[in-house]
DNA sequence: GCGACAG
DNA sequence: ATCTTGTCGC
């Protein structure tokens, strides 16, 4: 019988992941670093990413790791990605990366091992980057780390950190984003701008939170993903999400059948 | 004991 | 994250 829960972790692991963090904060880059960034429309840029996990339902353990690339502007799906893993380690805010990011790596790496052409330029992580507890160092920025590709963090909640929370200011701030690209800063007590909250298009009063991975700095990054947005969810995330979710319910996928399933993963024409 | 809690 | 019905607005 396969193991459906995870193992809460070790406090000696959560030092030694904490270690981890500060370690490879050490190598983020919140800047502008490619070309196609400078420019007003993002001339030069053809290629977005999207990864995400998706679990079973009722299964700790069984998830969907997926990656896509859509053409930019167009966002077309141009490959995507779906491959059944088991996770260990637990959710924990704050460590996220742990349980999610060694399945987003090796999706990133068989992308590059089977079509380095369609390489994603730049890559929206599901998460935060820099709006992070303790080290400022979430999910976005730990795949950008381990990648080298500039990534953006989006998260659909708030992660309350450095004296940011949803209080009566917040929700103030979030009636006064009268229409899509609307923003305001999130500024924690420290006084560091941690990331934008971001009216994602017209219809959706509920912003999203976006933040620097690597390789960017947080005013493109907000344009980049307020440019990919055709409803709440930017659409890399959205195709990455929908992807996962089908692995995750195929049931030709049996628990004997992965890892390999056909018809989902490879390029898409 | 209470609140917070990305995915 | 996922479980789930109806409901409100355009």
């Amino acid at each position: 019988m396969a193991r459906r829960e995870t193992e809460p972790p070790e406090q000696e692991t959560l030092r030694r992941w904490e270690r981890e963090q500060a370690q490879l904060k050490a190598n983020v880059i919140e800047e502008d670093t490619e070309e196609w960034q400078k420019d007003s429309t993002f001339a030069g840029l053809e290629r977005v990413g999207g990864v995400d996990l998706s679990y079973v339902k009722g299964n700790d353990t069984v998830a969907c790791a997926s990656l896509v690339v859509l053409s930019y502007p167009e966002l077309e799906v141009l490959y995507e990605d779906c491959q059944m893993v088991t996770v260990s380690a637990p959710y924990l805010a704050g460590y996220l990366a742990f349980r999610e990011v060694p399945f987003l790596v090796e999706a990133a790496q068989r992308l590059q091992e089977r079509e380095p052409g369609l390489r994603p330029q730049v890559l929206l992580v599901d998460g935060n980057g820099v709006l992070h507890h303790r080290a400022g160092f979430g999910v976005a920025c730990h795949l950008g780390v381990l990648t080298g590709l500039p990534c953006i963090g989006v998260a659909k909640n708030l992660l309350q950190v450095d004296g940011l929370a949803k209080d009566e200011q917040h929700k103030g701030q979030i009636r006064d984003l009268q229409m899509g690209g609307d923003v305001f800063p999130l500024r924690g007590t420290s006084g560091r701008v941690l990331g934008m909250a971001l009216r994602s298009y017209n219809k959706s009063t509920k912003p999203i939170y976006v933040s620097v991975g690597h390789r960017t700095c947080l005013e493109s990054a907000v344009r980049l993903v307020q440019s990919c947005c055709r409803y709440r969810i930017p659409e890399p995330i959205r195709q990455v999400r929908r992807q996962g979710q089908l692995g995750g319910e195929d049931p030709s996928l049996s628990w004997e059948t992965w890892p390999v399933r056909e018809g989902v993963t490879g390029i898409c024409e």
